[in-house]
DNA sequence: CGTTACAACTTGTCATAACAGGTAATAACA
DNA sequence: TGTTATTACCTGTTATGACAAGTTGTAACG
């Protein structure tokens, strides 16, 4: 392994290394959309490692979306694409104060807990590990329109304590933490909702919610909330733009 | 390889003819939800293959979210959902059919008509301005999942008559007027289903539905359709990744 | 009976090797 | 000069092998 390339005091498997080396340098625009990545053969020799993992990497980014690879031609850096779309997914303060709404929150409760399998996993716990929990309603205009259930891991939700937890938690956290946000990977789906949000939202019996997950990682790609989002139906509304 | 599980005659790769012969044991149900699958080295030998064919069947299924996979404790079946990538402008085919689902359609109208207000806004029309709708309820390995009401301008929806309209209209359309998709306005809510929704898709009352309106635009920015697409919540989710 | 150690089993990472199938450039031939 | 064949290079598939890291069950010990 080459490490005049890679993390040279990592201990991370090598061919996330060649894959975070590669991936920097597409980002970057040191490849440009669509030119040619070196071929296997010589990445191997640049990285000093077996084609296998040589291949891993390239398989992972093609999964992202970074590669295209061609039998007989070669790999291809992929034109990054458009996040425009996605920028219009922000926290609900940041969204909705532009449009002219009151917003606010409410806090049920924030406690330390043992984290379920599903959350677990999400946020790459160990078995019995504790998180902390944050209940809480969001107000729009006096109204409640969500509840959200936010997951975080105790090294950074214990900075929650004591702290103000009615607006937007991130920009709070990139400012305790000083770490940055990286990505979110968010799920959703229409259900209807279930005692505790019909109580908590003070819906009628039957109100369908759009359910929200998302995980958010900082900018390291280290999980730091996953939550269960639970909005009313009747009041809000996601719009993005999608590009081919 | 053990033809008596795979396509005898077939000519796709290995790992291909053991991911098939897995996800339909999957999607079957022959593995329950959160069941466990067999070991790598006794579908090694149930396959008569290597190690890494294995895996790398086993590492397609991961992708597609039809397993999960813990290091120490084996391979598990996953819940099947139907999950629709929002960064790809894809139709509901396109989508479904790579992912092993059977996908159809009934046409239940296509008629000219006369726009109301928000359709003559959307796609840029006059006052009283006719517009092809099609109605369609969309299928799901047999399941009624959606009902998709869409709006095209008279000049683009009059090619649709006498045409199959149970797939992707989009690729039709590309062909029949030679025209490229550009961008797709998205917005997503939560809703209760109306009772034409009820009855065209078979729900109980009370049952959620995500609610989508989408305009497309071509190539050339010019509006080509707009659509209304009810999609039962219990079947179907999607998912996405916001970058920062 | 509770705790600890160990063995068996499981997936994760990586190496070496070989053959298959596809592409592009070059050489040979008409 | 155009066409065909060949070669070098490229990714795709598959095999064998070894070690690392994690899980679970069982045996031994206090």
């Amino acid at each position: 392994m080459n490490t005049s390339e890679a993390n040279a005091g990592s201990h991370q498997p090598l061919y996330i290394q060649i894959k975070t080396v590669l991936k920097k340098q597409i980002l970057s625009g040191e490849y440009a959309p669509y030119e040619r990545i070196p071929s296997e053969s010589v990445l191997m020799k640049t990285f000093g490692v077996s084609r296998i993992t040589v291949r891993q990497a390239l398989k992972d980014l093609n999964s992202e979306g970074l590669v295209f690879t061609s039998q007989g031609k070669g790999t291809f850096a992929n034109k990054p694409k458009a996040t425009q779309d996605m920028q219009q997914l922000q926290g609900f303060d940041e969204a909705m104060r532009p449009k002219g709404y009151k917003t606010s929150a409410r806090v049920v409760s924030i406690r330390e807990r043992v984290a379920d399998n599903n959350v677990q996993e999400k946020l790459q716990l160990g078995d019995k590990e504790k998180v902390i929990e944050v209940l809480r309603v969001r107000y729009l205009n006096k109204e409640p329109v969500s509840l959200d259930r936010s997951f975080f891991p105790v090294n950074i939700g214990e900075k929650l304590f004591g702290h103000d937890l009615t607006g937007d938690i991130f920009p709070m956290l990139e400012e305790l933490l000083n770490l940055r946000l990286g990505e979110a990977e968010v799920s959703l789906e229409a259900r209807p909702a279930d005692d505790e949000v019909l109580q908590q939202l003070e819906l009628e019996k039957g109100s369908p919610v759009m359910w929200v997950e998302r995980l958010t990682r900082d900018q390291n790609k280290r999980p730091i909330d996953y939550e269960y989002l639970a909005i009313r139906g009747d009041s809000y509304k996601y719009c993005f733009k999608i590009e081919r």
